[in-house]
DNA sequence: CACGATACGGAACCATGTTCCGTTTTGCAA
DNA sequence: TTGCAAAACGGAACATGGTTCCGTATCGTG
């Protein structure tokens, strides 16, 4: 149980810079391939680090997945506290290009990021939801996890699309959520 | 402009009828080469008579839009005419997988489909939310376009998830819109 | 029946994710 | 300092899927 190569390391965050960057650039569909060549290290490096594509776009997200689940929504009532604790995931998957679409369960390819967002973020959902359904403020027959895909979906395609604005539609769903 | 030749018309047809199977089996996302294989053709046939992939979809599934936007909704009053039409075009997307996936608008492979699809549906949308708009029952600031998309958008992933019930947050989504 | 137009089949091409293995680098230990 | 085994690397190669190309087969008219 030695300690890592200094290499290994540097490659590692070499990626993850990389990857972010080409995120930005082209969506988080950028080719394998480019983030290597932008790290400036073989295709095999990338596997050698992350298993899978995915497992790329979860290290380089997951610091923003950590803040989103640990979102201070003090001073809120139980109804604002979702409303605003959805804003927030709504706003990053917005933010990355292609993100909501990738992590849609029917893509066998990002399987582990679907996953990864879910057993991280659906507690919290589920708290929040919880706690606005024993206040009264919305109707008590949704899951967490039916309202997360939902929101997830309907920022699907928000970029690139002057005439779809995402946030508006969520809004829409959670006044629909109300009782 | 001669007639077009008999082995034309039936390898025309035999394709669309092995692409409506292909995709009841294995979704939409069916390989065009097992496509080939179910009618007894090459893919080059295929590709002869449907210049790209989406346009082989498109015309599967054109009778089924064209039922759509020709759903009779008489008797019923403006924001019931709506709901109801919307719930239509629902049941015809979860049914078919993946089709909603396909839709989006970011997958450039599909562009055909979702082009065919606004030019045939938006206008027979516009004039629902317009007339339930005038009649006071629901808000008027949303457009078609972002109604159409948010609700194909709710029918992603909907087969296969029996914790994911798009018809619900549809629902959902169009009571967000009463006022 | 001949022949030109039409249509066909499928090998080949390109792009992408992923695996494999010979080569290089690193760091411990003598 | 130097040797060497473990760790890591690079990129060719494989699998899969859309699409193109062109030599060949078929149709239907004269």
């Amino acid at each position: 149980m030695t300690a890592r190569r200094v290499d290994a390391r540097r490659n590692e965050q070499a990626l993850l810079d990389a990857a972010a960057a080409a995120f930005v650039a082209s969506g988080v569909e950028a080719p394998v391939r480019d983030i290597a060549a932008r790290a400036g290290v073989g295709v095999g490096t990338v596997y050698r680090h992350f298993p899978t594509r995915a497992d790329l776009v979860v290290a380089v997200y997951r610091h923003q997945v950590e803040a989103c689940a640990e979102a201070d929504l003090t001073g809120l009532d139980a109804y604002a506290a979702l409303a605003r604790w959805i804003d927030l995931f709504v706003d990053f998957l917005v933010t990355k290009h292609g993100l909501a679409g990738a992590m849609r369960p029917d893509s066998a390819d990002f399987a582990a990021l679907h996953t990864y967002f879910l057993d991280r973020l659906l507690p919290v959902c589920t708290r929040l939801l919880d706690a606005a359904a024993a206040a009264g403020a919305i109707r008590a027959d949704v899951q967490a996890y039916e309202l997360m895909r939902g929101v997830g979906n309907l920022c699907i395609g928000a970029e690139h699309d002057p005439g779809y604005d995402a946030r508006r539609l969520v809004g829409l769903l959670v006044a629909g959520l109300r009782r």
